[in-house]
DNA sequence: CAGAATCCATATCGATACTG
DNA sequence: CAGTATCGATATGGATTCTG
């Protein structure tokens, strides 16, 4: 497959993106508060993809949420909630039943991020075979490729 | 600002969303070979958008990528490099000059994936002064909301 | 029910030193 | 120049126990 597909739709995003690192890159990590690394450090933990989209389908309970998501501990649910309504993503509301009962929800600006993070995940799961067919290459031949 | 600017919009990215999840959650953790986990794991590293996106404005040397950001050690550098190539994102090219020099490109995948990752990296920018506000909000105020 | 607290295993990352 | 190898610090996540 060569470099031709598309080539003139990637093009115009290349320039931004490379207009938009050489403009980042100062702040990127010498600052250590860049934006971008602040919400991906997020959406790389193991859980609050998951829990985003749990509660994209509308307020969940604690327990609800446990349950959606079997092998995630309470420490860690908790946890990642905290995180999240602390951003304000999510929005934790306590009804003061007998048994406490708790909810969570997305906020607007929740919502507004599962687009763009949806969007990367539908890239993920069409390109997850070709991803594992890549590794397979990867770890079985050498495949040095060199230039002329 | 309500939640009723652009609410027509979501209703329908939430109802897919949702639908996605009860379709998703059962093979994200049990199996623990979840494309999405895939790919967001590596998103979520310390380095990977980073070199990403300084590949994204053309093929890049080791050095220049190891100068382009001062703080990522070579150990770093080379590894996040090789899950790259591994997983068939970035395309590793050899000069068998006299000191040796490697380049590195994005694949037609790289590129691809570039597009949904930019749209996330735009939305964390925008929303960067949103999520430290809430944050100070949350760190000041004990601000429980309790439903009546 | 919805957590908080504590302890421990592992994964991740950085610094340093060495090499073809 | 472009790595590899080794080591140690720290961050992250899981299991368990306890509570209003």
């Amino acid at each position: 497959m060569g470099p031709g597909d598309a080539e003139g739709t990637i093009a115009n995003a290349r320039e931004e993106l490379a207009r938009k690192f050489d403009a980042w890159r100062e702040v990127a990590l010498d600052a250590s508060r860049c934006p971008v690394r602040d919400v991906l450090d997020r959406v790389g933990d193991k859980w609050t993809t998951l829990i985003l989209m749990a509660l994209a389908g509308g307020p969940q309970r604690f327990g609800a949420l446990s349950r959606a998501a079997p092998d995630i501990s309470k420490r860690m649910l908790t946890q990642t909630l905290r995180t999240l309504e602390r951003d304000g993503l999510v929005a934790r509301r306590v009804y003061p039943t007998k048994p406490p009962s708790v909810d969570y929800r997305l906020t607007p600006l929740g919502v507004a991020m599962m687009e763009p993070l949806a969007a990367l995940i539908r890239w993920a799961e069409q390109s997850h075979s070709a991803i594992v067919a890549a590794r397979r290459r990867f770890d079985e031949g050498p495949a040095e490729e060199s230039a002329a």
